[in-house]
DNA sequence: CGTTTTTGACCGGCGC
DNA sequence: GCGCCGGTCAAAAACG
């Protein structure tokens, strides 16, 4: 991951729009200069609906980690997006995030959204090799009661890379492994090994293309990723601007 | 021996 | 109401 060059990071946005978005998620968001406005991508994966990046490598820390803040940022603030239909930007070192792209409605953002899109998805039929993401707001159902549901945002990524669970930064447990309908590769579901961290997330192979990662994450740390990278000092000014 | 993975059971939502 | 389906639990196994 040596040196992932994000200088000159500028923001697309006005100070007071960046303050606002600093405010609303505790992050700062730094935008490559290069970025650009790739045109529309369609995603006929109902799991991609919403907002999604693609990469043709797998993903540095960095780059790992500039994807989460981002698109949970375009998670709280869709408005703000809304004149960007996709983002483009460009990593050097060991990844490279081609492009963030969203649809419009940030339909797996919200859950009044999700179950539009089910339904969308039901009623098309036929051989779709779409599957969505379910609706797993029911956590502790039976333990807490009378709790009210709660819908964390979410947003995935799709990456080509040869290993299924991308280092990110986070350290992960696996809890779960499930056979999809109409894929042949399990999909598997990891949730955050940090205390009092409810961030989970799963990872799938695209059907049409099994070299394609699905990375979904839902909700967002509230801290900071533990890593136990021996010159964390030397990236910490990098690391410490995304988070 | 503490932590993580595996894996079938279980649960709730939804369509029929 | 029933069955399918995806998400989660949890006990046992595997791991280091």
């Amino acid at each position: 991951m040596s040196t992932t060059n994000i200088v000159n990071h500028h923001s697309l946005f006005d100070q007071e729009q960046d303050h606002e978005i600093h405010m609303q998620t505790g992050f700062n968001i730094p935008f490559p200069s290069n970025m650009t406005l790739p045109p529309l991508g369609n995603c006929h994966d109902q799991s991609l609906k919403g907002i999604s990046a693609i990469t043709p490598s797998s993903l540095s820390p960095e780059a790992a980690n500039f994807a989460q803040t981002l698109l949970a940022s375009a998670v709280q603030k869709p408005r703000q997006f809304e004149d960007l239909n996709d983002l483009t930007s460009s990593f050097g070192g060991a990844g490279q995030l081609l492009s963030l792209n969203r649809s419009r409605g940030n339909s797996w953002a919200w859950g009044d959204q999700v179950s539009d899109c089910l339904m969308s998805k039901r009623s098309s039929g036929g051989d779709d090799h779409s599957h969505h993401i379910g609706v797993s707001s029911t956590i502790k159902m039976k333990k807490m009661k009378g709790r009210r549901k709660v819908r964390e945002p979410r947003f995935c990524f799709k990456t080509m890379s040869e290993v299924d669970v991308l280092d990110d930064g986070y350290k992960w447990r696996k809890y779960g492994q499930k056979v999809v309908k109409n894929t042949q590769h399990p999909r598997s579901y990891y949730r955050c090994t940090q205390d009092n961290c409810r961030v989970k997330k799963r990872v799938e192979r695209l059907a049409e293309d099994p070299r394609m990662v699905i990375t979904t994450y839902e909700g967002r740390h509230a801290h900071s990723p533990s890593n136990e990278l021996e010159d964390s000092q030397t990236h910490s000014e990098l690391t410490n601007f995304f988070w």
